[in-house]
DNA sequence: CTTTATATGTTAAAAATTTAACGATCTTTT
DNA sequence: AAAAGATCGTTAAATTTTTAACATATAAAG
């Protein structure tokens, strides 16, 4: 039953556009689904499907179709989303604040319980009920809610020191959306989420075909 | 010299993250840089950059190091930064309006050209100098305009009949940051942005390390 | 009750991607 | 001028990931 297979990172992906799915099958009553069903509706092959769940032991039997019930709360404990996460989010600029806006990350679990800046301008300023809070008040801020994933929004030049600061004060999990690439020491996860690198490879694929 | 040796998406991916450094280190007057240099800075393998470089035949010779200056050149091209793409916004919601704030995407040559909403109390709003419109008017505006690419970033139930629309006024690429996962037909490429996968995926790192 | 159709788990093959090894070329040093 | 060191391009090996094949189990039909 150890699960420590080492899972592809593509395989993670598609885990969350399976659940992402599911869910929605889920609001419309849907209550069993075969993995070529699942696999049209993603757009992938339905040995894929298979073989991803086979990392996990798989999550049916054979000759019945899959519990869509069932496979969300799999689902859900293998990304980490049957417990509740706080988070807070660092630079209330443009992204920082549309992000803090975006109402889909709290049914997935994912609290946002703060806001930081250096502008006193922005201190105040709520959001979906959070405020924007002076960042020297972070770390006293992350150990009082037992904050364990940071987003950094900040211009690029500060990008790195701001991690830095998480990774000192015990984040468990930073998600970057500066145009810099950062970098954290073994232990705390990192994911870096160059909104640049989208675009690129959109106009690289209108080039090719 | 022909290049249609199907280039792998990691290996496009990996491009815009060199060029991404490149553009950097040019900024701070680097005029040559060693595929190891350049690998450590990414953060991959030095091997991994001269085979990605090679699908394209290779940017250098032995002996000498990359000119930075020429590789971005050679890099732009590649990814179809070479000439301006006039892009429009589908959603003046806060993703949409933080997209449109959003100041990296210009020097790549993508030019924001209009917004268009359905809300007329958005009609006439501005940003960095470019209009909310009704999106009746948008495919007049895309012909008029030579829009080639469209950021949807509307509620997850109209998106793909956004799509859908963009595609009959011959849109050539399509971003899609809606939850829901869009799809085009041959001939229009495609990139779908769903934001909750970037925290699944640092969710799942947690729990995982 | 048996047969047929359907559907998953599992194993193996195939394909794709990454990493390593090595030869060729240029620069620098002696 | 020759040798040593560094560096890229190219080919081959290793690894990873995807796809296919098949055995097994359930449900439905005859």
């Amino acid at each position: 039953m150890l699960t420590k297979k080492k899972i592809p990172q593509s395989t993670v992906w598609r885990l969350s556009q399976y659940l992402n799915c599911l869910s929605l099958l889920s609001s419309e009553k849907c209550r069993e689904i075969s993995s070529h069903e699942l696999a049209e509706r993603v757009g992938v092959k339905s040995t894929q499907i298979r073989q991803d769940f086979h990392y996990f032991g798989g999550f049916g039997q054979p000759g019945c179709r899959y519990n869509v019930g069932q496979l969300i709360g799999e689902l859900e404990a293998i990304l980490g989303l049957d417990k509740p996460q706080n988070m807070i989010i660092v630079g209330a600029g443009n992204i920082g604040q549309a992000l803090a806006h975006y109402d889909k990350f709290e049914p997935l679990g994912f609290r946002l319980k703060g806001i930081f800046d250096v502008n006193p301008r922005l201190f105040g300023l709520k959001i979906r009920g959070v405020g924007v809070r002076d960042v020297k008040e972070l770390p006293r801020f992350v150990k009082d809610h037992h904050i364990r994933i940071g987003i950094i929004t900040t211009p690029a030049r500060v990008a790195q020191s701001v991690a830095d600061l998480l990774v000192r004060i015990k984040i468990k999990g930073i998600w970057n959306f500066s145009p810099m690439n950062v970098t954290a020491p073994e232990g705390v996860s990192m994911v870096n989420e160059n909104l640049s690198v989208g675009l690129m490879t959109l106009s690289h694929k209108i080039k090719g075909g």
